[in-house]
DNA sequence: GAGTTTGAAACT
DNA sequence: CAGTTTCAAACTC
């Protein structure tokens, strides 16, 4: 996109570089800028990944988002300055110190916007990174024009938007807008710096200035007033700036009238109109490529967090449910261990006070969604590509279309996926430094309230998001003893911080004990290193090392560990193997195995791109027919006969959770045939939360998945992403039909996909 | 909704 | 590593 801003902005930029006080400040800053980012528009998955700060306060002051208007506006303006001004002492007052925190100068990673009391809640990221490098406080200006530039030269990929609607939004409280930045920079130095302020502002203003700002500048990003639907929807209808791509998962969480209208907009498309939308107002050809033929890529390179947005977490903070990344946590502190000034913009964010202070804070590009990618790249660094591109995978699947069928129920759910994996990392980090936000208690306490309101009827809440459409993917778990913090807790096994439909009790598995989780997680590592890695583990790639009984279990994917059924004949979900529709194997130890998706003893081998419910023997047909009859399986079969052991469902928790959803809750182990089990590296685990529903992806993003899913299971892959799934006996197995079923033609001539074996408890992990 | 069954997880 | 207990989901009534 070429806009005259762009040329001013550059020239502003210029001068700014050049300007005394620039050279200063870079002389304080250990960190480097990089020159004016320019814009190389390579889609570095490292580079991409953008941490973005999540900052909340409650409160605000008015100027927030006319700064920030501004400031993307016309960066070039002198304005902005004294804008930014204004903001300061606002900033200042609610204790975050602007200069420092509120570094215009960085580029925008993730810009969102909250509004606690609002109804609505606007998260915009910019996975892409600047890669303009101004570490340094004074930099207002630089702020703008990296803004500008990015947008305008499209280094930005891609602009999420992701609005959050709040059940309360009724009660029209003030408006606290609450605008997260964060940007990286310097990719390779991998510099990031967070920038966040606290406004408060009317709604009206808000929506002025939005509607003000979209229509003066469409090319640039477009921050908006959370609150104003009309806003919103211009947006999305506008949203043609380039580097601006809707997350339709995102899309979910906008206000009931905005959903509805979105929906009617996207609803035939299956969520990705508005992508398509995007890509057509793309002018610049990079972007649409990205958008097009590169999205899935984008995805895989920006997106690491497997369950939800790892990376840009705080894209996502508005959502409620954590998930508990710690994979990623532990990566990132390794860096800040290791003395890395790969700083996260949450941090900054989270600690007003430091965040000027400490230039070194920045943090590297990549580190937020990228976190785990980057900490594992020094290991592996093909894997780590497998890691960013499931979890790019799972963004993608994010536009759920179930959300858009039951917003209300599963608006929160989503929410509160979200939040979890984004606030993960810096929450993390919080409790590690001992600090605890202001937001997250805020949050916490939230759903906490919500959690214990509902509580008393949790039967009811499951069936009421059951019937919601089994729209809802997360995770309900029931816990009455295990403080949800033993792996008999489905949400603590999936890396998910327990939420309002959990019914469990004395649940610790929440931010507010995230120490507690942490060091239970870390103990229950320490016995078992894969016990949060994916249950059902497929491959994607042929591999050599085919165990022998590679044969006689052709499966694409099988149960890490096997089960171990006496009574069930592995025709019911108690079976793991089959509720994570996959075959059983040699390493299950289950007696009368009827497995219908395949016989521990190979009798019944689900070939590659059938479905998996076919079975070679008819007493055994009848009997899965009759329990899929029974369960919510059967449902996909008609619309996707391919994926049987999925549900269609919702696509909206798909960065987030289980997007499953038997009764409600997936299958655990498709999780890990999802793009998790494409994750598992042989690292210690990659995310256990990310899934990657397939029918999800087939039925609402075939036009993006169809691409992208088959390279990965094929293989056609680069070898970098290559996965190495493992199962435990290296055994062969085909492919899942779920993703074969997105390749057209079946995948039965496809090709045959192999899990590698993998020492039981492998050199994964090394931990720290 | 309550009770039972089941098998994984945890414990010994 | 094997046996037992605990636990919560899955299932049945």
């Amino acid at each position: 996109m070429d806009t005259p801003e762009k040329s001013q902005i550059s020239s502003s930029l210029s001068k700014f570089e050049d300007s005394p006080i620039f050279k200063y400040i870079n002389s304080l800053s250990p960190i480097k800028p990089v020159k004016s980012m320019h814009v190389t528009q390579t889609f570095n998955p490292l580079s991409f990944a953008s941490l973005p700060s999540i900052f909340t306060s409650p409160h605000v002051s008015s100027h927030k988002e006319s700064r920030f208007l501004k400031c993307s506006t016309d960066p070039s303006k002198p304005e902005l300055s004294s804008a930014d001004g204004t903001k300061v002492s606002t900033i200042q007052e609610a204790g975050v110190d602007v200069q420092e925190n509120f570094d215009p100068g960085v580029s925008l990673g993730v810009v969102s916007f909250e509004l606690p009391n609002e109804p609505s809640r606007i998260a915009i990221e910019l996975p892409q990174t600047l890669k303009y490098d101004c570490g340094s406080p004074d930099c207002d200006p630089a702020p703008c024009v990296i803004e500008t530039n990015c947008v305008s030269e499209s280094t930005c990929t891609s602009l999420a938007i992701v609005p959050f609607v709040q059940e309360d939004s009724q009660k029209g409280l003030s408006d606290g807008v609450e605008v997260q930045e964060s940007s990286e920079k310097g990719l390779s130095d991998g510099v990031e710096v967070a920038a966040t302020f606290q406004i408060e502002r009317k709604r009206e203003t808000l929506g002025s200035d939005w509607e003000s700002l979209i229509s003066e500048t469409s090319d640039l990003l477009i921050f908006n007033s959370p609150n104003n639907s009309e806003a919103f929807r211009g947006v999305i209808q506008k949203s043609l700036d380039p580097g601006t791509t809707f997350c339709p998962t995102s899309i979910s969480q906008f206000p009931q009238d905005d959903i509805n209208d979105y929906k009617d907009q996207t609803e035939g498309t299956g969520g990705l109109s508005e992508i398509n939308h995007v890509n057509e107002s793309f002018e610049d050809d990079n972007v649409t490529n990205f958008v097009s033929g590169s999205l899935t890529d984008y995805m895989e390179n920006h997106m690491s967090v497997p369950y939800s947005f790892k990376p840009g977490s705080n894209l996502h903070r508005g959502f409620r449910r954590r998930c508990l990344d710690f994979e990623m946590v532990a990566a990132r502190r390794k860096s800040l261990d290791s003395g890395s000034n790969t700083n996260s913009s949450i941090d900054n964010k989270l600690e007003p006070g430091k965040v000027g202070g400490d230039s070194s804070r920045c943090i590297v590009p990549g580190i937020g969604l990228h976190l785990n990618a980057l900490a594992i790249a020094s290991r592996d660094n093909s894997n780590m590509k497998l890691d960013t591109l499931s979890s790019g995978t799972q963004k993608l699947i994010l536009p759920c279309s179930t959300t858009f069928n039951s917003p209300a129920a599963d608006q929160e759910i989503a929410h509160e996926s979200f939040l979890a994996s984004a606030s993960t990392e810096r929450e993390t980090d919080d409790v590690k430094n001992g600090v605890q936000l202001a937001e997250d208690a805020s949050q916490a306490s939230t759903y906490l309230a919500n959690e214990e309101s509902n509580q008393n009827s949790p039967k009811k809440k499951r069936r009421r998001l059951e019937q919601a459409g089994e729209s809802d993917a997360c995770k309900r778990c029931n816990c009455k003893k295990s403080k949800c913090l033993k792996l008999y807790c489905e949400c603590f096994a999936a890396g998910v911080y327990c939420i309002e439909p959990c019914s469990c009790q004395d649940c610790f598995n929440k931010p507010i004990h995230e120490d507690t989780v942490l060091a239970t997680r870390k103990q229950i590592e320490s016995r078992n290193p894969l016990a949060f890695a994916p249950k059902v583990i497929r491959t994607s790639d042929p591999i050599p090392e085919v165990g022998d009984d590679s044969i006689t279990t052709p499966a694409s994917a099988r149960h890490k560990r096997g089960c171990n059924c006496k009574k069930s004949n592995c025709l019911k979900k108690y079976c793991e193997c089959f509720q994570g529709g996959v075959g059983c194997s040699i390493n299950c130890r289950c007696e009368g195995c009827k497995n219908a998706f395949g016989r521990k003893d190979g009798s019944a081998i689900v070939e590659v791109g059938e479905p998996e419910e076919e079975e070679t023997d008819p007493s055994d047909n009848n009997a899965t027919n009759t329990y899929f009859e029974k369960t919510d399986i059967l449902n996909n079969e008609e619309q996707n006969p391919a994926a049987l052991p999925t549900t269609p469902l919702q696509l909206c928790r798909p960065l987030v959770q289980l997007p499953f959803s038997s009764k409600g809750k997936p299958p655990r182990s498709f999780i890990a045939i999802g793009s998790s089990s494409a994750l598992y590296t042989g690292h210690r685990y990659l995310k256990p939360n990310i899934i990657r529903p397939p029918n999800i992806i087939e039925k609402h993003l075939q036009s993006v998945a169809e691409d992208e899913t088959p390279e990965i299971l094929r293989g056609n892959s680069s070898p970098g992403t290559g996965i190495k799934t493992s199962s435990p006996n290296s055994k062969r197995i085909s492919p899942p039909q779920c993703e074969l079923g997105s390749t057209p033609g079946g995948g039965r001539s496809g090709r045959k996909l192999i899990l590698q074996s993998i020492p039981s408890f492998p050199s994964l992990t090394p931990k720290h």
